[in-house]
DNA sequence: CCCTGATTCGC
DNA sequence: GCGAATCAGG
């Protein structure tokens, strides 16, 4: 498997939407994880929170500390100075917010068939998601609808919820004529509501696509779907499955 | 053990 | 440029 244009979009897509690499990989198909890594590398895309990147953060944190303690000649073990010299970070890694999605569906999986080019090439351009999204969505509340019309679960209760969509394989947002509109995959940003409407595997599904609530993945509408105020057990109805359970292999 | 991403290094 | 091997944290 060679990287074209396509498995690059999309690997830049799922790396920026906070996929795991194993899921790119596996999504991509013919590849592995390590390729995707470094293939992610290689493109400059920023990490995203590593394990092992808790090290580098340890070390820098203990340089500071040193750093801090150290300055002073004899100020050593008696008071924690101010940070006196910035010392030239080896490492300018920027250690981006988390930006992984807060509660729900946080990757769309698609399952296609058979991928083949189309007439017209999809129009998805250099997607310059500009601003990383500095904020955190500010944990919400307990409860949230998925997608599906499922209401998920509140973290003490049951079992956890569904995983998230598991990517088989993408499908590389087949733009035909009927929904040549619609917000594909590789259309999604920081900016645009990721709500999933239809299902993954379906022709015409797509993404909302609307200006999202800043801070948020959705926008306003979707916001209010996805973040839902805990109801009382017993107020409660049965979660309609909605669509069959979970997707198996 | 499993998972994760980072890095190295031969190709 | 690519990715397996390796490393290292959770």
């Amino acid at each position: 498997m060679s990287w074209t244009e396509e498995r690059i979009d999309t690997l830049k897509t799922m790396w920026e939407g906070g996929q795991t690499a194993s899921q790119i990989a596996e999504a991509l198909g013919g590849v592995s994880r390590n390729a995707v890594i470094g293939k992610a590398h290689r493109l400059g895309l920023q990490s995203r929170p590593s394990p092992v990147v808790s090290k580098e953060e340890a070390r820098v944190a203990a340089e500071k500390a040193s750093a801090a303690a150290a300055p002073a000649p004899v100020a050593a073990a008696a008071a924690p100075p101010p940070p006196p010299e910035p010392k030239p970070e080896p490492r300018p890694k920027p250690v981006a917010a988390a930006p992984v999605a807060p509660p729900p569906p946080p990757a769309p999986a698609v399952e296609a068939d058979d991928e083949d080019e189309d007439d017209a090439p999809f129009a998805a351009e250099d997607a310059t998601p500009a601003a990383p999204a500095p904020e955190r969505a500010p944990q919400p509340i307990l409860r949230s609808v998925g997608p599906g019309g499922f209401v998920r679960q509140a973290p003490g209760e049951q079992q956890p919820p569904i995983a998230p969509a598991p990517p088989r394989r993408l499908v590389p947002a087949r733009t035909a004529p009927e929904y040549a509109d619609k917000t594909s995959l590789l259309d999604l940003n920081d900016k645009i509501c990721k709500w999933p409407l239809g299902h993954p595997g379906e022709p015409d599904f797509h993404f909302c696509g609307e200006k999202v609530n800043p801070g948020f993945p959705y926008c306003v509408t979707h916001c209010g779907h996805a973040y839902q105020a805990q109801l009382p057990r017993r107020d409660r109805r049965a979660p309609p499955l909605p669509f069959g359970g979970p997707r198996m292999r």
